[in-house]
DNA sequence: AGCCAGGTCTGCG
DNA sequence: CGCAGACATGGC
C-alpha cells in the first residue's frame, strides 16, 4: 500500500467536482494519468481521484487534501450568495462542485506572472519547465517529478537556464520577482496578513504583476474570495451579458477593466471571486467560444457564438 | 499564415 | 492622467 493512501467521504450536502477544480485554470501542475490526477503540492507528489462522494488520495494526508480542496468551505452557501442573475445561474449549473483551491502564494505569484498574455496550455508548459529546470527531483516516482522551485533556485543559475524555459519577455519579471522575495523572504507571509487592498498594492509592486495578475494571486494564492480578476474572457462575458462597453470604447483599457471589476464585486458580493471563476469556467457555454482543456476531451459540436 | 492568448510596461501627448 | 505600441512565444 502506498504511503499516505486513504479515502475522504464527502458530506452529502457538500459538492465537489475534483476534475474541474484541478483543470479549470487556477492550478497548472495537475495531469491526468491512469485514472488519477497527479500533481505536486509542496514537496510531495499527490495522486487524487474522485469516485462519487469519495475522494481517494495517496502521497498525502486527509487533512492536507481537505485543506487544499477547501472542503471545509460551505459551497452551497457560497453559490447561493452569488446566484444573483440568470447568467451566473447557468454557470453554477454547469460547474457546480468547482472549488477554489488553497495553493502556495509563491507558486501562484510566479505562475500568474507567467500567465500574462498567453494561453493556458502554454502556461502549463512554462511552469513545468521551471520546475524541471530549477526544482528538486522528488524521489519515488516512475516519471521524473519536480517541486516548484524556491526563489533562490531561480537566481543561482547563470540565466541561460531561465531563457531555456521559454517564458518569453516574462523571464525578466520572474527573475526580478524572485530577487525581491529572496531579499525579503518574509514578504509573502506579511502580505498574507494584510487587508486585501493593501495586499493588492503590495503585489502590484512586483515586476510583471498588474491589476489582473494581482487579483488572480489574491484569489488563488491568498484565498481572498472577494477578488474579481478581469481577463480577456471575463471582459467579454461581462460586456456581452452584464454591462455593454461605453460607446466609443476601444478594445481593452485599464479603466474599463477596473469598471468591470468594481461592478463584479458590487454585484456578486463577498464571494465575487467564486462568481468570476464559475463564469470563467463556463465561458464556452456563455460565449460559445471553443476552449481547450487538458486531457482527452470528447468534443461535440461547439455552439454558435451567442 | 495569421490571429490570439487568464496583460504589463513604457513612452508619449 | 489616459492611451497606443511593443513585447516573446507558440496554440490553434
Amino acid at each position: 500500500m502506498l504511503p499516505g493512501m486513504g479515502t475522504i467521504r464527502l458530506r452529502e450536502d457538500q459538492p465537489l467536482d475534483l476534475s474541474l477544480s484541478l483543470s479549470c485554470g487556477q492550478a497548472f501542475r495537475w495531469e491526468q494519468r491512469e485514472g488519477w490526477w497527479e500533481g505536486v503540492v509542496g514537496e510531495s507528489l499527490w495522486r487524487v481521484r474522485q469516485e462519487g462522494r469519495r475522494v481517494i488520495y495517496s502521497g498525502t494526508t486527509a487533512p492536507a487534501v481537505r485543506h487544499y480542496l477547501a472542503l471545509d468551505e460551505n459551497l452551497p452557501v457560497i453559490l447561493a450568495s452569488i446566484d444573483r442573475d440568470p447568467v451566473v445561474y447557468r454557470s453554477i449549473e454547469a460547474c457546480r462542485g468547482l472549488r477554489i483551491l488553497r495553493q502556495d502564494p509563491w507558486e501562484i505569484l510566479i505562475s500568474f506572472i507567467c500567465a500574462t498574455n498567453t494561453n493556458i496550455p502554454r502556461i502549463r508548459k512554462m511552469i513545468a519547465s521551471l520546475a524541471r529546470t530549477f526544482g528538486k527531483r522528488i524521489p519515488g516516482s516512475d516519471e521524473a517529478v519536480y517541486t516548484f522551485p524556491v526563489p533562490e533556485a531561480l537566481l543561482v543559475s547563470c540565466g541561460d537556464h531561465l531563457a531555456a524555459c521559454r517564458l518569453g519577455y516574462r523571464d525578466r519579471s520572474v527573475a526580478g520577482t524572485a530577487g525581491m522575495v529572496e531579499e525579503d523572504p518574509g514578504i509573502l507571509n506579511r502580505i498574507a496578513g494584510f487587508p486585501s487592498n493593501d495586499a493588492r498594492a503590495a503585489l502590484l509592486s512586483f515586476p510583471g504583476v498588474g491589476p489582473k495578475a494581482a487579483d488572480c494571486i489574491l484569489l488563488f494564492g491568498f484565498h481572498r474570495l472577494e477578488s474579481f480578476p478581469v481577463d480577456v474572457w471575463i471582459r467579454r462575458i461581462m460586456h456581452d451579458h452584464y454591462m455593454p462597453p461605453p460607446p466609443g470604447a476601444k478594445g481593452s483599457s485599464e479603466k474599463e477593466d477596473r469598471r468591470i471589476r468594481e461592478f463584479g464585486q458590487e454585484h456578486f458580493g463577498a464571494y465575487a471571486g467564486y462568481a468570476q471563476e464559475y463564469l470563467f469556467c463556463a465561458r464556452e457555454l456563455l460565449n460559445g467560444v471553443k476552449v481547450r482543456s487538458p486531457g482527452p476531451s470528447s468534443s461535440g459540436t461547439p455552439p454558435a457564438r451567442r
